[in-house]
DNA sequence: TCTTCCACTGGGCAATCTGTACAGCCGCTC
DNA sequence: GAGCGGCTGTACAGATTGCCCAGTGGAAGA
């Protein structure tokens, strides 16, 4: 097995991610390539599932969702997968793990306003099987999520380690 | 002030999630207006933050680290710009937020390995400031981040309530 | 060492899309 | 009633895309 992405796929992605409207051609300008290569790189990152796509990266708090929150879920046993449904069910809820630890999961949600935040929380916990929920506010967002360095890192450790288990 | 987004920028946002490669073109004829009205839509749509951009979604797991963890840090009493220095500064720390309870950040971070995340761990850990750290490693992930719902909740809110405070 | 395979290059082609502009129409507000 | 903003339908030049091909160079395998 050869390495996630070397140098050229790291740029790509960099390039792509830093000026997503170019397109094909103007890659293979920037980076010196030939149009083919730019085209066949890009085909394979999808292929293999590291771009996973360019969908439109819209902003919660634009569309009138400025408050994140996110809720630890403690659930009874047994009733995991309903659990999930129910919240898979509720628009404010972005995102959901089950994780290891004291809670069994946790939620992003987004609401309107710290107000219209209990509205959401009732929502997501009024729901047989959901025991107990901790939720804690998101004040600041000192580094919103980003991927750039990660692919900077793997791109590199690309030389170093050019297999990994 | 008008409400966020109407039923066809919903649409558009709709249509452009699920099939990221359709041109401006495409998406008048899918969505049965004019071309020009999809463009403008788009501008506005962009000019008003709604939608950040088009860039590449990068899935961490094919990058070769496919394990997620969210770290609640306490933090000591005015070291809070440091420390956000210190976790900008690390590739694994993919997402940061300060938030209100218990801890006073929370970051979801990536790694190799379990045995890699001791790692990483250790990096975000390793620096003054930081009283104590509590991890959770996400197992699944049943509901992948996602916005669709919302913005149909929000585009369906468009009718509803004309405003928003 | 020789052969094969794969990726990259550089070129070309037709079809398509983009950016931009224009005039006309409609509903709303002043 | 005029003005304004948004949508429509059209037009055109220029750029881009998808696709194909032959040639080159390096790496892996025989």
């Amino acid at each position: 097995m050869h390495s996630p992405i070397d140098a050229l796929d790291g740029r790509l992605i960099t390039l792509l991610t830093e000026e997503p409207r170019i397109g094909v051609l103007e890659c293979s300008r920037r980076l010196q390539v030939a149009r083919g290569t730019v085209q066949a790189r890009l085909d394979r990152l999808q292929a293999r599932g590291v771009i996973n796509g360019f969908g439109p990266e819209v902003e919660p708090a634009a569309l009138g969702y400025p408050v994140t929150a996110f809720a630890t879920l403690e659930i009874s046993q047994g009733q995991g997968s309903d659990v999930r449904a129910h919240l898979a069910s509720v628009p404010e809820v972005l995102e959901l793990h089950t994780i290891t630890g004291q809670g069994d999961m946790l939620c992003r949600i987004v609401a309107h306003s710290n107000a219209d935040l209990q509205r959401v929380i009732d929502r997501v916990v009024g729901f047989d099987g959901i025991v107990r929920a901790s939720t804690a506010i998101a004040l600041e967002n000192p580094v919103r999520y980003r991927v750039l360095p990660l692919v900077a890192q793997a791109a590199t450790e690309e030389a170093e380690y050019p297999e990994r288990p």
